[in-house]
DNA sequence: CAGCTTTGATTAAACGATTAATCTATTGGA
DNA sequence: TCCAATAGATTAATCGTTTAATCAAAGCTG
């Protein structure tokens, strides 16, 4: 492996003229900056990123922190931000923080012993990951007050519950993973504001089965919205079962625009986030703060848009809004 | 930040006793190294990687290149291989290769510029990537003569063709999705090998759509071996147009076993590779190459194991062979 | 032409850790 | 008592790069 002292020696000059003429800096003549250039590339060589590293304290290298690596949203995530990384000459090492905040936290400490410039965080649900000596940047969702950057699950569900409503819809369910989870929390909040009074409803929770979400199908509910893609094809089969057709029947809408979304039959309205525009504004920040900027003290929300598909269309029939149904918040 | 200069300033000695006794190698009396201990501890020592890189020559990072982060089994991978890595005190570095040769090659210069320790490879679909200056663990299909590790694909489609076999089907069809892939290419020849003649086959191709598939059904095919679960989940939701119903019409199977396969209705059969067994091979034949031992020549298999749920039945009426359709293999 | 600036290069220190070589007591053996 | 062996520490070099400080020569000004 070449290095700056050999080229320094196959050019008889010394080697703060070379690493002068190959970084810019310094004063070199025009005429030697050529002449060493060419010489580093005739010699194939790759500057040693641990030398740099050691002598500057940077190292180039950003650690990326998920809450699970199997999260449906991690591929895609992981791979903007590759992306990114890489178009400013970075690179991303990954870690698992494994379902809980203990994990989270070692992840953290790992990385940055590791030496990295920064952190990008995932949080793990519910948790509020501590801070660290290098900057770090949090993707949640806007109503974390620490976090830094996020598609706007409100307003996602929002844009579901606005197109449900308008379709007619007056009674509707929504059903979540994880009542912890504040993306869920914020994608929930955002359909109940989306159907602005128009609509009953009730929140179920899939860890609680779905047996109930398909009794209050039984009772009148025509239209369910689903907190991811994943939720919304568990619930299609079991309305499958029940003897339900969608969206003849129910209509059903699910959340992130995931390969499967497109899979199904009837195909899934959903709602999509930008993720390529959360990478980089991530990447962003994140290269500031690591330059000395200071983090903004609030966050930048990314909005999401619409998918509309097959699975969702007018109410066969509007049911008479059931009193004793509003506003109820099952747990 | 502590350094083991400021260590060995606060106990008077010199700094190479502090890094004597913090690795445990030369010789220092054992009380010095318990002092020396604890005050590093007390100091919140931690040492520079890069420091340690430069001298040694080793990052302590391997580098990861997948085809394409958004592959379902990425997570998955990732996911293992970064806790295997964790277990060994080493980070893994990730990269997109895009979808294409060159960008994988590019993706494997950048990680080795980057001074990792080595290469970890899913190569790109039908190609093989070029020999680099860091050992290179390909974690490919068995068939792929410079694979190293990888689940048995051949063996997987023999697992789920013998299931279909037994269960008394006699027509049959596989569907792959791209047939420059050697993985499903594998998975199919396994198929082919697990009927072992019992069975008429044909295989299709989604990229030519999914409409030979259903007019195949049609004319009397009772089951279907999908080359992934979200392609089994794609001809599902066709059936389903078409007005065939899984199992009583037509068997379903699928490969992976991806969170969807629970999540659709029926539940699919499928076939699940031990992808923690892989990573753990994978990082271990890795570690020993490091650490100069030789590669392998001959790559290592780790088998599949079959999932059987409920998309899979007996033939509602098992048709005679039909002899025209023997054999034939479409495009 | 003396004095000053500018250009183009060199010297040497620094980053943090590891380690071969060296040095100094101390211990043991004969 | 003297020499050798050994334990326990130190010295100094090294990994590859960057950069402040320095220096020599050339160019410019009045």
């Amino acid at each position: 492996m070449a290095n700056i002292k050999q080229i320094a020696a196959n050019m008889g000059v010394s080697v703060a003229t070379v690493s002068n003429a190959l970084t810019g800096k310094g004063r070199v003549s025009q005429e030697m900056v050529e002449r060493i250039r060419k010489c580093a590339d005739e010699l194939g060589y790759r500057p040693s990123l641990a030398g740099r590293a050691l002598r500057s304290g940077q190292t180039g290298i950003l650690g990326l922190v998920m809450p699970d690596l199997t999260n449906p949203l991690f591929p895609r995530i992981a791979q903007h931000l590759s992306l990114e990384a890489d178009s400013r000459q970075l690179s991303i090492l990954i870690a698992d923080s494994r379902g809980n905040a203990l994990e989270q936290s070692q992840a953290m400490k790992r990385l940055v012993d590791r030496g990295v410039d920064g952190l990008l965080i995932v949080p793990q649900k519910g948790t509020s990951p501590e801070s660290q000596p290098v900057p770090t940047v949090i993707i949640n969702t806007a109503s974390d007050p620490r976090n830094i950057v996020s598609a706007d699950h409100a307003g996602g569900g929002k844009l579901i519950a606005t197109h449900i409503a308008g379709l007619g819809h007056r009674k509707v369910a929504m059903l979540g993973a994880d009542p912890v989870s504040e993306v869920q929390g914020d994608r929930i909040d955002g359909m109940i504001s989306g159907l602005a009074g128009t609509a009953d409803f009730q929140v179920f929770w899939s860890q609680d089965g779905l047996g109930n979400l398909i009794r209050a199908v039984e009772t009148g509910v025509t239209a369910i919205m689903a907190t991811s893609d994943l939720l919304a094809l568990s619930a299609h089969s079991q309305l499958t079962r029940a003897g339900f057709s969608v969206p003849d029947d129910v209509s059903l809408t699910g959340f992130d625009d995931l390969p499967l979304a497109t899979a199904m039959h009837p195909m899934l309205t959903t709602v999509a986030q930008d993720v390529a525009q959360i990478a980089d504004r991530a990447i962003n920040v994140l290269t500031l703060a690591i330059s000395g900027e200071s983090l903004p003290d609030t966050g930048t929300t990314i909005p999401m848009h619409l998918v509309v598909r097959d699975s969702t269309a007018k109410p066969r029939h509007t049911p008479k809004p059931n009193l004793t149904f509003k506003q109820e918040i099952s747990q």
